[in-house]
DNA sequence: TGATCTACTTAGCATAAGGTCC
DNA sequence: GGACCTTATGCTAAGTAGATCA
């Protein structure tokens, strides 16, 4: 029944250097709630990207040359990789770095403003070092990659508990610019470089201290903190507005690991409450207290439309919204209780949705917005908080995360179940899978943008397939002639000589065109939407495991390597498990 | 009670790696 | 073995949510 079973699986995903050290922490209690997440943690601490070496090439202010300090070329070179993409043109992002750009060159210098500045040279160096890069002997690519490897072999892993794990990111963000996403009002401000001196690290009490790999320099604190999961922490010293930057183990550890599974099992308890939340809030939706009606209505939204919670935010970020941060000026009530939806969210992506919804919402919101301005908040009355201590009110734990996590699942397992067909083949079950993941993103609002030369990418898959269909005309017309010994076939391709062969060669292409087709018609379908976020962080693998063993499709075809290492603990769900 | 801090998850894009075709 | 395309991974920004502070 299987197509795989949880012995080879097992073999396979586990990296290699914790065969013998990985204790199936999966199979233990999870609820132990302990404060504590480690007894003993050691490793090498964090790398610094390489300094920055200076290639001398002048720009032109105002058509004249303008020589550099090596800090101020290590700028200019920043700019110059942006120059020709989006970012360039990009108001704030120009505004800012222009401002940081002045600085760096400090006071009467001769560029005064970015608009006078040629960075065409620079350009050029950036360009041919890339071709160079590009150019390199395969030996000298394979020397390369032995070297990265052997590095991350040393330092890409911490031993938590006696287990080898690995680091996700050892090397700290280089200097650069931020590129803060939509209108984000910081955008094209100057990452500083890093030094030990910014970074805290976190080690065991009694395990020894990274040694700082930069000699002359220390690190700026070592704590022993084990009620946390970070190794290291740093800060921009320059960006105030930025977050902090933490160093955690990768996606495939105990830490990520079992964090996951309490997500989708917490998810999972939703199940047994979600009947008697949808009553109580249809109830709050229709009583005589505002701020009830609010709250009731935000949780309709959220839960029908997968919607985010929308934390409040600083001025110093991008103007996003989620439910709770919605304003008038965002939603517009059409006719025949439908209603549109048109905001930016996380990442500055657009949400654009017109839905139908039950009327008494549609009167509630058509209440909240009365006498309001357009940039006043719609859900004045509660805030993220409140709506999450309502929601803990029903379940520990349950906050409005958790109903992106319980639809995604739902969703899923809802459209797999749908599968009934027999002897379908591999590429179709795929294709299903895929159909229903496409489900689950457009209900969470996973977007990306169309790859680059889509359209000559679709055209030549076209014309592909359009050779196909017509070999397969001329074998059939081929065949014809072997079974009648008609006028045979006018081709300069090689044709089978007896009806057998030809006959196979026939049902050869017919799959092949089949599947071309399947994946056309895929590629279509998914230009616009992100499959991979919803499979990540959102559908319970085990939904996704179940469903393979059940219809015999290879894990592989679903989850790629990192995925597998990622879901490690749910890869042992047998065909039967529900979410 | 609201603002800020902290720790973690979620997100899209760029690019490296890998695969395919000639 | 190189050009081209696809897929996987790395990077880092941007969320959520609980804790702590003023």
């Amino acid at each position: 029944m299987a197509a795989y079973n949880n012995k080879s699986m097992e073999a396979e995903d586990l990296p290699k250097k914790r065969k013998h050290e990985s204790s199936h922490w999966w199979e233990d209690d999870l609820e132990d709630k302990s404060t504590i997440k480690w007894n003993s943690l050691e490793h090498h601490g964090v790398m610094f990207p390489p300094l920055y070496q200076p290639h001398g090439m002048p720009i032109l202010y105002n058509g004249e040359h303008v020589s550099l300090t090596p800090e101020q070329e290590e700028v200019a070179t920043m700019w110059a990789s942006v120059v020709g993409t989006e970012w360039e043109t990009k108001e704030i992002f120009r505004k800012n770095f222009e401002k940081n750009w002045l600085r760096v060159l400090g006071e009467n210098h001769t560029i005064k403003s970015l608009d006078g500045c040629d960075f065409k040279g620079i350009q050029a160096h950036i360009e041919a070092q890339r071709e160079l890069r590009k150019a390199r002997p395969t030996e000298e690519k394979k020397a390369e990659r032995e070297i990265k490897q052997k590095i991350d072999e040393e330092m890409g892993y911490a031993i938590v508990d006696n287990v080898r794990e690995k680091i996700s990111n050892i090397i700290v963000e280089p200097p650069g610019l931020f590129r803060g996403r939509g209108q984000h009002p910081k955008a094209g401000y100057l990452k500083a470089r890093l030094s030990p001196e910014d970074i805290t690290i976190n080690v065991g009490k009694g395990n020894k201290v990274p040694i700082c790999p930069l000699p002359g320099h220390a690190w700026k604190n070592v704590t022993h903190n084990s009620t946390v999961t970070w190794l290291a922490f740093y800060k921009d010293p320059e960006l105030t507005f930025s977050n902090v930057k933490y160093v955690y183990l990768s996606a495939s550890s105990k830490f990520k690991g079992l964090n996951d599974k309490l997500k989708y099992e917490k998810a999972r308890r939703l199940k047994e409450y979600i009947e008697g939340i949808r009553e109580n809030y249809h109830g709050k939706i229709r009583s005589e207290n505002a701020l009830d009606r609010q709250l009731g209505s935000a949780l309709y939204l959220i839960d029908k439309l997968a919607l985010r919670v929308g934390n409040e935010k600083s001025e110093d970020e991008a103007d996003t919204v989620g439910c709770c941060s919605l304003r008038v000026e965002h939603i517009k009530l059409e006719e025949d209780y439908h209603i549109t939806l048109d905001f930016l969210g996380k990442d500055s992506m657009r949400y654009f949705n017109t839905v139908q919804i039950i009327p008494e919402v549609y009167e509630n919101l058509k209440g909240f917005i009365s006498g309001k301005d357009k940039e006043n908040e719609l859900f004045d009355l509660i805030t993220t908080t409140s709506l999450n201590e309502y929601l803990k009110s029903f379940m520990e734990g349950l906050s409005a995360k958790v109903f992106r996590t319980y639809n995604a699942s739902i969703c899923l397992q809802q459209q797999l179940a749908k599968f009934n067909e027999l002897d379908q083949t591999v590429e179709e079950k795929v294709k299903f899978y895929t159909d229903a993941n496409r489900e689950v993103a457009i209900l969470c609002n996973h977007q990306k943008s169309t790859p680059k030369n889509f359209d000559a990418q679709m055209e030549k898959l076209q014309d592909k397939l359009k050779e196909k269909l017509d070999i397969i005309v001329m074998l059939e017309d081929h065949i014809k002639f072997l079974k009648n010994g008609k006028n045979p076939v006018k081709t300069d391709k090689k044709l089978p000589t007896n009806e057998e062969s030809a006959r196979k060669a026939l049902a050869r292409a017919k799959t092949t065109v089949k599947n071309m087709e399947i994946r056309l018609k895929m590629k279509d379908d998914n230009k616009t939407v992100a499959l991979g976020t919803s499979k990540i962080n959102y559908m319970d693998p085990r939904i996704t495991v179940a469903w393979c063993k059940k219809e015999e499709v290879p894990i592989e075809r679903i989850f790629p390597k990192t995925l597998r290492a990622k879901f490690i603990w749910a890869m042992y769900a047998e065909p039967s498990w529900q979410f």
